[in-house]
DNA sequence: CCATTTATGTTGCAAAACGCAACCTAGTTG
DNA sequence: CAACTAGGTTGCGTTTTGCAACATAAATGG
């Protein structure tokens, strides 16, 4: 796993630089998800194998943690690091600006207002919510 | 191409989720880099079939635009567009991000501390300098 | 308690994307 | 007009992805 840089934006793409990993971070961030089968039924429908590999690499980068589920052996949670939930306002950002230059995706101009007024606020939010995990 | 799902994270996914697209956005927000040969010579070395085909995908999602030059007409200018001058922000975060939880990046605290403080008008300042292009 | 179901994966295989080196063409320079 | 430069394309072997089937351990239901 040699890294081809020591430049930020290499640093974060080798972390998060391919076509699901950031989904997986938003499910978490956005509806609180923590198990495997919970992923599995994103919208963007990803194969099993992949996500096995991926929540494998966010783990190594520090990005989520799992842990087994003390009620039921055979469940495994995932739960955002410090490092993790720090890319919540990363996340909104991203939302905010697929909005402003593609209006037709799934983000409604409320949300969008309130991103670019208090994004902070709202990332602390969402932060807050995932605390009771 | 059809999109897998509306969301914004995935949409943006579809423009930048691989190891390259957002390594050409910075050399032209960072370094000012319009030529061909100048993204070819970015530490992380991308070969010439993949920029090419990923600064044509950046070009049919409006984030860059290609134009002739017209000294030398052997040469293509790629230029950020307004989309992807807006991506500057989330650059930036992206950089911080990676900072504070890996400070071995290539960033000096002193810029860390500059997104934190004021990120919004360290990217106007970048964009400025783009302006001259 | 034993059969079934649930949760989390792994395996095998075909298709797509990537990476490297060599090659090509139009335009420019000496 | 020969050599060089910029911006690619082509071939080909390697790696990653995607799909479906299968495996295993733990819980649940009758």
């Amino acid at each position: 796993m040699g890294k081809r840089s020591g430049c930020a934006i290499n640093h974060a793409l080798e972390i998060f630089g391919d076509r699901w990993s950031l989904l997986i971070v938003r499910d978490m961030a956005q509806k609180g998800h923590t198990a495997f089968s919970q992923f599995r039924t994103m919208s963007e429908g990803i194969a099993s194998n992949i996500l096995s590999d991926r929540l494998a690499r966010l783990e190594a980068a520090g990005v989520i943690s799992r842990q087994p589920d003390a009620q039921d052996g055979r469940r495994t949670r995932y739960l955002l690091t410090e490092s993790g939930r720090d890319l919540i306002p990363v996340l909104l950002d991203i939302m905010a600006w697929s909005f402003r230059h593609d209006p037709s995706v799934n983000v409604s101009p409320a949300m969008a207002a309130r991103i670019a007024r208090d994004r902070d606020g709202l990332a602390a939010e969402i932060r807050a919510k995932l605390d009771g995990q």
